[in-house]
DNA sequence: GTCTATAGGGTGATAGAC
DNA sequence: GTCTATCACCCTATAGAC
């Protein structure tokens, strides 16, 4: 059974989600993680605190994660666009908390705190993948590339049919200076 | 003097922009238009009806800028990544538009038309760089781009300094077929 | 056409029982 | 620690004056 703190903020991601800000209300929040108000608001003691709490999730996850582009087997290009694709991330993983933060980065007072947050994960994102690939313009395309996929997730438009992740990759490959040996037998770029 | 109903969308659009869809009431959105909350929903008799009039407002300007990406002195793709960088949209533009309709695309039931309305204006961005580019694959990376810097501007994260829309557009421009002649004097890629 | 006043519903937060 | 009950506030929408 894990803890209501986490089932709380996991609820709180989902709701942000699917059914953005507006509906990710104290009671929705306590009732998608069956906890009642009451004990909802005794682990965060305000919305703000809620907020908070995912930021500091949002920090956490996002620094694993950096450490994982730097480390993954496939490249860090590769990780990264995998894993900003739609239905990429896994579960406890920064993709989710990445996107649900994305919904409450608004101009208001909290605002200010979530955007300082997401500036962090940018630049962690981005460090991360000019430790590979050194080239600074290459780094930042490859980066805007997994965030145009973000913002696909966001809206939830399908990608176009035509078009695969895997394509996308194997165009990028090319691209690249040298991506580490191996690969996950990509199809070939047909064109 | 231009029109109330227009004020009306453009204060809508500024405060979604500036201070989320929380913050964007009819009281907002009136006072900010300088009208009273009754003239307001004299013109938007709900505010459904306001979002309806956004998406409405979003498929023109969307149409509009779909012959403006086609007939781009520069080409598409430097039209298209100029426009979507902070601060690269026009005024009555496409942009502020498309920027504030993302703010309201949850998962509520208005929100599932918000939705419908972005795919459109995907799918005809895409066509629009799809007919200059010929290869899929490469107008797609196009449009990842420059979607990429438009979630740059919806969070407010500043770009990295040492990278500019000019340096990326420059290299970008290494990976195309072969862009229209001439071009505005970008800068060499240093690379 | 544009305004004021108000009804009705929902949200964040507090108090206090268990 | 977790719950129920309740308050004060704000938002949308309507009714009706001008």
């Amino acid at each position: 059974m894990t803890g209501a703190r986490d089932r709380v903020l996991d609820a709180y991601e989902t709701l942000l989600i699917g059914h953005g800000p507006g509906s990710a209300t104290l009671d929705a929040v306590a009732a998608a993680a069956e906890v009642s108000k009451g004990g909802l608001l005794y682990h965060f003691a305000s919305k703000d605190a809620l907020v908070t709490g995912l930021l500091d999730r949002l920090r956490e996850r996002s620094a694993a994660d950096a450490d994982a582009i730097r480390t993954a087997p496939d490249g860090a290009v590769d990780y990264y666009i995998r894993t900003s694709a739609p239905g990429g991330g896994q579960p406890g993983g920064v993709t989710r908390t990445y996107l649900a933060v994305l919904r409450i980065a608004d101009g208001s007072e909290t605002g200010q705190a979530v955007r300082e947050a997401l500036a962090v994960v940018h630049a962690e994102e981005y460090d991360a993948l000019h430790a590979e690939l050194a080239d600074p313009v290459l780094a930042w395309i490859a980066q805007l590339v997994g965030d145009g996929l973000y913002l696909r997730t966001l809206t939830g438009t399908p990608l176009p049919t035509e078009l695969t992740v895997d394509a996308l990759l194997a165009r990028m490959r090319r691209y690249l200076p040298d991506t580490p040996a191996g690969g996950r037998g990509l199809p070939e770029d047909p064109a």
